[in-house]
DNA sequence: GGTAGACCTGGACGC
DNA sequence: GCGTCCAGGTCTACC
C-alpha cells in the first residue's frame, strides 16, 4: 500500500517557486510537471528505490496561469510515494526532501536576506533548490563544468539510466564499482570519467569503515568557509567554479561561482566592459556588499533575466524550455 | 603566481 | 555526410 508523507512545512514556503528557484530542477532524477505542478523524484532509501510525488496542497491542477505565490505559501505539502515504507525509510525520506527543497530554513535567515536585498521581499525567493545528498549536488556540479547545459542534461539522464537503480541517481558505492569507461562510453561524461568514480569512491563506505568524506563536517555550522572551500579544491575535478558552486548548495552563500555566465550577465545586465577577466572581477566586486548572502542576490538576478526570457520557472517543461539555456540563445 | 594547451562532447557551419 | 571549429572549467607543465 502507498504511503503518505507530510514533512512539517515553514509559513512561507512556496513548492513552485522553491523548487523551480535553480537548475538543478530540471535534471533527472527531478521532473517538475508545469501542468500538474508535481515534483516527482526516486529516491534511494534502505528497502529500496521508491518514486516520490509532491505537491502543495491549494495550488491549482490546471493549465491556466500559475497562482500568486502568497496563496499558497505554507500550505502542506502532499507526498504520495509509490510503495509502503517503513518506518527508518519515512525519516530518511522526510530529511531528503527536507534538504532538497531547503525546508528546514531558518525563517530568521530569509529575513536578513530580504533586508539586505529587498528586490526579493516581494516575492519570497531566497530558498535554492538543490539534491537530496551533498554527493548528487556534487557530481551534478562536475557534469555542469566545461559543458553547455544540454550535454549536462545527458549525462545526467544517462547517469540515471545507465548506472543509477530504477531511474534514480546512482549511490557513491555504485558509481565507485563502475568503469569510467562506462561513464564515457554510455554516459557521455568524456574526460569525467576518472574524476567521477574518483570522488564516488571517496563518498562510498570502504568495507566497515566510513567514507573518507563525511558530508555532515561540510554542512556543520562549526566548519569554517575557509575549511569547507580548501577540502573542496582538493576534490577530483572541482576547481574554484565548482568548489564555490558546491558551497551555496551546502548553504554557504558567500563566495560567487564565476564562469562564462557571470560574464554574460556583468556585459548584458550589468553593463560592464573590458575583458573577460576585467567583467569577472568587477561582477565580483559588484555583489561584494551581500556579504554572506551574495549568492542569493546574483542568482535571483540571473534567474530573473532567465524568467523574462523564457517565463516563470515553474511554467518551464523540462524536455522543451528547460533544455534550451545555453549563453548563445540567452543573448 | 601566471599562463598555455590538452581534455571531451555536441552543435553550428561550410563544403 | 563529412570535416572543422567553437564553447565550456579543470588540470598539468612550464616559465
Amino acid at each position: 500500500m502507498p504511503s503518505r508523507l507530510a514533512p512539517p512545512v515553514p509559513d512561507d514556503f512556496v513548492l513552485a517557486r522553491d523548487a523551480c528557484s535553480y537548475g538543478y530542477f530540471l535534471l533527472r532524477p527531478n521532473h517538475w510537471d508545469p501542468k500538474r505542478r508535481v515534483l516527482t523524484r526516486v529516491l534511494h532509501l534502505p528497502g529500496g528505490p521508491a518514486t516520490l510525488r509532491i505537491t502543495q496542497a491549494g495550488d491549482p491542477d490546471a493549465d491556466g496561469a500559475p497562482a500568486p505565490w502568497p496563496r499558497v505559501a505554507g500550505n502542506p505539502l502532499r507526498i504520495a510515494v509509490n510503495r509502503t515504507l517503513a518506518r527508518p525509510e519515512r525519516a530518511g525520506a522526510i530529511a531528503q526532501v527536507t534538504r532538497m527543497l531547503r525546508l528546514d530554513e531558518p525563517a530568521s535567515t530569509l529575513a536578513a536576506f530580504h533586508a539586505l536585498d529587498p528586490r526579493w521581499a516581494d516575492t519570497g525567493r531566497g530558498r535554492l533548490f538543490r539534491s537530496p545528498t551533498m554527493f548528487e549536488d556534487v557530481v551534478k556540479t562536475v557534469t555542469s563544468c566545461n559543458v553547455q547545459w544540454p550535454s549536462t542534461i545527458t549525462m545526467n539522464r544517462r547517469l540515471c539510466e545507465v548506472v543509477g537503480a530504477s531511474g534514480a541517481f546512482p549511490t557513491p558505492a555504485k558509481l565507485a564499482r563502475t568503469r569510467p569507461a562506462t561513464l564515457r562510453a554510455r554516459c557521455r561524461c568524456g574526460y569525467r570519467d576518472q574524476r567521477i568514480v574518483d570522488l564516488a569512491r571517496l563518498f562510498a563506505p570502504r568495507g566497515k569503515r566510513p567514507p573518507e568524506i563525511d558530508p555532515a563536517w561540510f554542512e556543520d555550522p562549526g566548519t569554517s568557509d575557509e575549511q569547507v572551500w580548501d577540502a573542496l579544491v582538493a576534490l577530483p575535478g572541482i576547481g574554484p567554479y565548482a568548489a564555490a558552486n558546491i558551497m551555496q548548495l551546502l548553504g554557504r552563500f558567500g563566495r560567487l561561482p564565476l564562469d562564462t555566465e557571470s560574464v554574460r550577465h556583468g556585459r548584458s545586465v550589468l553593463g560592464f566592459e573590458g575583458t573577460d577577466k576585467a567583467v569577472m572581477r568587477r561582477v565580483g566586486a559588484h555583489f561584494e556588499p551581500f556579504g554572506t548572502h551574495k549568492f542569493r542576490s546574483y542568482w535571483f538576478e540571473l534567474w530573473k533575466f532567465y524568467e523574462a526570457k523564457r517565463g516563470r520557472a515553474d511554467t518551464w517543461d523540462r524536455e522543451t524550455v528547460g533544455a534550451t539555456f545555453t549563453a548563445s540563445q540567452l543573448e
